[in-house]
DNA sequence: TTGACGATGATACTGAGTCTCAATATCTTT
DNA sequence: AAAGATATTGAGACTCAGTATCATCGTCAA
């Protein structure tokens, strides 16, 4: 993500705050700034140790309570992937809509956008009577590299 | 579920147990009857009442350790939809690769397959240098019967 | 019947996430 | 700048699904 779409992303939060009569308060900034200065992906544990290594005062309580303000927001998409955390991408704005590859045998993810995927979804709902609000495919998979290696089954992680 | 499907799959997953090994015990027969008795998506918590109910000897734990046993003899789907909890399919073996649509407002979940989409998920993922394993899709929507009630958004739940 | 060992229940524990509440920070009004 | 209204905070208790431990029990083969 370049520097000018961070500090966008950013101000948006931040005005995002203010529309709702929210206050700017130190702690948010720390979170905030940690969150769009990276393009990873992080857990609401990550974004906590990140975040007090800016402002050693923020609690556990206010990431936590930060956190569904940021996917309010539309700048950061929450994932749940089967495991029992949440992973959070702060790199939502630029691509919503994406979805993921997850290789089981290394867990790299890598994301994808498919259009005929959407309307594909659009089309299939509508038959059954819904309209789409979100959606969110999960797809896992062995990787290229994983099958040159060899069948690595985690083996060494 | 027609019952001689039932059965079948009750036998299916003792000889599942037989060919590891694994001892058929009156608490795995409650909850495996149990299981296969229903076409309703159920909880580990569920499932331990309602074998309680056959035999109230069945404890928590062994829910849990049978559970895993039920997944991988692939009659069984674990589900996670993004709650804290998971939520088991028992009628899988009939219809694996289904997808799931969930009402936001009412919490209905309709099951659909789509040939389409699975060919379009090998599309995308060979490209990227994937091969699938396996997927989930899941939309989240708003049903017409929420519609005709004017936007519900949970009020009376 | 006996012995090997897989399976069990009770219960302690884990860990992500939530709730509570007294103290504090922010913003507005004056 | 001070005060008042109230949103926000951190610490820590709590929740709850799921896991680990361990002494005891049940199953099956010999």
């Amino acid at each position: 993500m370049a520097d000018q779409e961070r500090s966008a992303a950013k101000e948006k939060f931040l005005n995002f705050l203010e529309q709702k009569n929210l206050r700017i308060t130190n702690q948010r900034r720390a979170i905030v700034e940690t969150v769009f200065s990276t393009d990873q992906h992080f857990t609401a544990e990550q974004l906590l140790e990140w975040s007090r290594e800016r402002d050693s005062s923020v609690s556990r309580a206010t990431v936590y309570r930060t956190l569904p303000l940021l996917t309010e927001s539309g700048l950061v998409h929450e994932m749940d992937f089967g495991k029992d955390y949440k992973i959070y991408d702060p790199n939502y704005a630029d691509h919503p809509n994406h979805n993921h590859i997850i290789c089981d045998d290394c867990d790299k993810i890598v994301e994808f956008e498919s259009e005929r995927l959407e309307t594909l979804e659009n089309e299939i709902s509508q038959n059954l009577g819904f309209t789409v609000k979100s959606q969110q495919l999960r797809i896992n998979a062995s990787c290229e590299d994983m099958k040159k290696l060899g069948a690595c089954n985690k083996k060494g992680h």
